[in-house]
RNA sequence: GACCCGUUCGUCUAGGGGUCAGGACACCGGGUUUUCAUCCCGGCAGCACGGGUUCGAAUCCCGUACGGGUCACCA
């Protein structure tokens, strides 16, 4: 048999460092033992998944050096290998999960399921989710009902006592009461598959043998073994992976660290860097050494080898191991071809010659012109920031741009702009100042080059590093006064 | 709250019954270098706690504490 694994990411959004991380584990498994690595898109979910954001992940994984052998750019013989164009399979299959009455229909509102969960909870009652109302219904009403187009779901029978018994490479056998497992919905009222459902057809359809993923799935395991039961499939190796943390110890998140790929691009880091320090997340190789390279990773893999504390995500620690790429693994030529990869080459010149040439008088202005466009943080005087208006009111300002910022979907020059548009009218100001602070914000002085285009050239992630410093430079913002900023943001995009 | 998972220097980790508990990042001190960085040398600092098992526990078992995750028609 030979070994398969894979990597599921869900296109939405920003290609995710944490997708990074599963993606290395899974690929040096599957290359250790002579197998396939896979890239599948679960993107079922139709109200959050776009093109754009799977585009990224795409580029993103290829950027930090990890090549797949199946997935939805290079074909393969399971495919398709978007979940959204499978939609055939996953119906035949919920349809042969009801006959055997392994899965119901469920007419239950959403209404009548948040009110049940309002109800156990104030109840205190220990056990959470379906009370299998629908369950009972009669196979007439049931038809019915279909017939007369009820909206509806399908969910899965899960017993109601004993316990589910399934094994976990790193942590032996892990058992769960069933009455901690939910009715969970197999197939949504749009007709798509949920997570659960679409990732054991496919694995199985896609010949997966060994299943790594991130910790946060161990609970859901038992409806997954239950799937492959009553499927008659063999159920892959499972492997849980500690997740990244932030330095609090929480789940790795935006809010608390950088977590786009992009981010570590936009920065200049090296992507064997990033991957190589990736891989001294919850692994350490045989010898203790720290520079290594995903070959070396490779040759000496070992599954048992993880280690299971969630570790921290630490930017320091990468800092130093990027420099050790840049200073021990590069020669001048290499350093020189990476640095013209990164932002000393034609294209990313181009984008800036419209807004450079028209304000220089000689060559020698260029680098104070735009010397901001090469760096990270840069430094801001507060007094400045502020001007001539409140603190808080410029917090807020560029609180706001930040929140709208991280939600806009496609980073454009004309996006950033209409957002700060809006949030310009809401001030009340006039654009000139309304701008001001976001222009000491983003070029550490008061002119510089066009906001929006510097926005766009940085990326989102630079761009929201700068606002968040320049609101820290003006005391930053506490709890109480964050949660009123929301309150307040929501209610402006309500009125719009 | 219920359930599940975890716990070795501040951080990443090695170590799986007998080790002076090892390395790396960060930090501190010293040396080389016209500065700085690099490089070299040195230092600080850890087995969460309590019970067992054992001649002997960081290591095995059980509790406790702490941390995290999950409880969706999101993945």
């Amino acid at each position: 048999m030979t070994v398969r694994t894979r990597v599921a990411p869900s296109p939405t959004g920003d290609p995710h460092v944490g997708t990074a991380y599963v993606a290395l584990f899974n690929y040096c498994f599957a290359k250790k033992h002579g197998g396939q690595f896979i890239l599948r898109i679960e993107d079922t979910d139709q109200k959050r998944s776009t093109a754009a954001s799977e585009r990224m992940i795409l580029d993103a994984l290829r950027w930090v050096g990890i090549e797949w052998d199946e997935g939805p750019d290079v074909g393969g013989p399971h495919g398709p290998y978007r979940q959204s164009e499978r939609s055939a399979l996953y119906k035949k299959c919920t349809e042969n999960l009801i006959e055997k009455g392994h899965a119901f229909h469920c007419f239950c509102t959403s209404e009548r399921l948040i009110q049940m969960r309002a109800e156990q909870r104030q109840s205190g009652s220990p056990v959470t989710g379906y009370d299998g109302h629908c369950l009972s219904l009669d196979k007439a009403e049931v038809e019915r009902r279909l017939a007369a187009g009820e909206s509806h779901v399908v969910r899965m029978v899960v017993p109601r006592e004993g316990e589910c018994v399934f094994d976990d490479v790193l942590r032996g056998e892990i058992r769960i009461p069933w009455t901690q497992v939910d009715m969970q919905v197999l197939m949504k009222s749009d007709g798509l598959p949920t997570y659960h459902l679409a990732n054991v057809v496919d694995d199985h359809h896609m010949g997966i043998t060994h299943v790594m993923r991130g910790e946060e799935w161990i609970n859901s395991a038992p409806k997954h073994q239950l799937l492959y039961q009553y499927f008659g499939w063999e159920m892959p190796v499972l492997c849980h992976l500690p997740l990244l943390r932030n330095p609090d110890k929480s789940k790795l998140s935006k809010r608390k660290n950088p977590t786009s790929l992009w981010w570590f691009r936009e920065m200049g880091y090296l992507p064997e860097g990033l991957l190589n320090y990736l891989g001294h997340m919850a692994w350490t190789m045989p010898d203790e050494r720290d520079v290594f390279t995903l070959e070396e990773m490779v040759e000496v893999f070992k599954l048992e080898k993880i280690s299971l504390g969630g570790p921290v995500f630490d930017v320091p620690k990468l800092n130093s191991l990027n420099a050790r790429w840049i200073r021990e693994r590069l020669d001048e030529s290499e350093f020189i071809e990476r640095l013209v990869k990164w932002r000393l080459n034609r294209d990313y010149l181009a984008r800036l010659v419209p807004m450079v040439q028209p304000r220089v008088q000689r060559f020698t202005d260029l680098i104070g012109l735009t010397d901001t466009l090469m760096s990270h943080l840069v430094p801001i005087d507060p007094e400045q920031l502020r001007g001539s208006r409140e603190a808080s009111e410029v917090m807020r300002d560029l609180y706001f741009a930040v929140q709208r910022i991280t939600a806009l979907d496609e980073w454009t020059k004309d996006g950033v702009e209409g957002i700060m548009r809006a949030l310009c009218e809401h001030s009340g100001l006039k654009m000139r100042v309304f701008v001001k602070p976001f222009y000491i914000a983003m070029n550490g002085r008061p002119s510089g080059l066009p906001l929006f285009d510097t926005m766009e050239i940085l990326g989102r992630d630079i761009t929201r590093d700068r606002l968040n410093h320049a609101i820290q430079a003006l005391g930053g913002l506490g709890k109480k006064k964050l949660k009123k900023l929301d309150k307040e943001l929501q209610a402006i995009a309500a009125s719009v």
